[in-house]
DNA sequence: CGTTTTACAATGCGAATGCATTGTAATTCG
DNA sequence: CGAATTACAATGCATTCGCATTGTAAAACG
């Protein structure tokens, strides 16, 4: 057998400048040549460690999950349901060049998976356990008596969830400021958390 | 002159077979042949309605805009500021095959113009009025009464607006059925107006 | 040492793209 | 009636695309 070649690192390697691309020009400006441009390597090697470009795409994203579960994964780390809610959000949101860089790239997925089934099919598959997360922490929450009984947990994760989401473009674009985009996730969970 | 030709018509009519592939199979998805024939006219015809594909582009958006605004109009129609807010906000999520026809597009601008800097200008340019109008409707029925006076009008309304932004994908990838759609919105509003 | 296998690099290719160009028929205006 | 203008239709063209093919160097293995 020939060279020794950590076959992962390249793949993730390559996946790296396809987000990059994907971030900076958007989903319709990813082809090989880009790719193997941006990742300072030949076209040659791309389709050696990808035998198709949709297969890239979805490798890709997988890892730039993998990225973002492991930033939860320690936010989440600190404290009260409302600290895990909290930083649960805002995670998933563009308040710094780094979640920016992921917002812009998770909303062309997002996208496009109004017209890719398989797209769809993974994010189907997500979304309960996103929701669900939050969803958990609100009940823990009722157990302990910070948040009211009477709530339905599984629609105000929802209406968390949504929310975020929906402010992620208005972000991106500029029409909400990171200042506001916290301010309005806060007012939204002081509702939820009334102790504070 | 040559013949008479209705020239808005023709526009009209290239801009909705346009829209209707976008909605089909996605903004990539779009050419000038795919649209011609989508049309049923010569590629020529389209090229002679519009100069370039871009503005055949924004001009769809526009007259997708406008269809959206009148039945928002329409449905604005009727009652109280709780009622204007919830046809306001229900018009924009997929609850029918109509809705859907047009949040497809709608999400797909939308990812776009994180990347193409004119179509977030326009975005920049139309949010502040709808979000505007929903602020406005809480604050007069803040006045009547009908909403807390020491609630955040602004915040209300940029809450109430993400969240039906962001319902809009789970929606149409059916991880959210049009009745727990509408219940989540019912279930905000709930909150905010507490008469019922 | 020679064979096999892996890791690329380079090039080729048909299909599709946006746009430009050219041609033509019809209608109005002087 | 002739000239100009408009409304198309048809085709050409350079570019870009994903992917296939081919070639080559290096390392492990018998």
């Amino acid at each position: 057998m020939p060279k020794i070649v950590d076959h992962e690192a390249r793949r993730r390697h390559i996946a790296e400048a396809l987000l990059r691309i994907i971030s900076r020009d958007g989903l319709d400006a990813v082809s090989l040549r880009e790719v193997a441009a941006e990742a300072e390597v030949s076209m040659g090697m791309v389709q050696h460690y990808f035998s198709t470009k949709d297969e890239m795409l979805m490798f890709a994203l997988a890892h730039l999950n993998a990225r973002i579960g492991e930033r939860v994964a320690r936010a989440a780390a600190a404290g009260s349901p409302r600290a895990l809610v909290r930083a649960g959000l805002l995670e998933l949101l563009p308040l710094d060049e780094e979640r920016a860089f992921e917002a812009r790239i998770g909303l062309a997925y997002l996208a496009r998976s109004v017209v890719a089934e398989d797209l769809a099919a993974l994010l189907r598959a997500a979304l309960p356990y996103v929701v669900g997360f939050y969803a958990e922490q609100i009940r823990t929450a009722q157990a302990l008596g910070q948040v009211y009984a009477g709530l339905d947990a599984g629609k105000e994760a929802t209406i968390l969830f949504t929310m975020a989401q929906g402010m992620v473009n208005p972000a991106l674009i500029g029409h909400l400021t990171p200042e506001q985009v916290e301010a309005a996730v806060d007012y939204q969970l002081d509702r939820l958390f009334p102790s504070r």
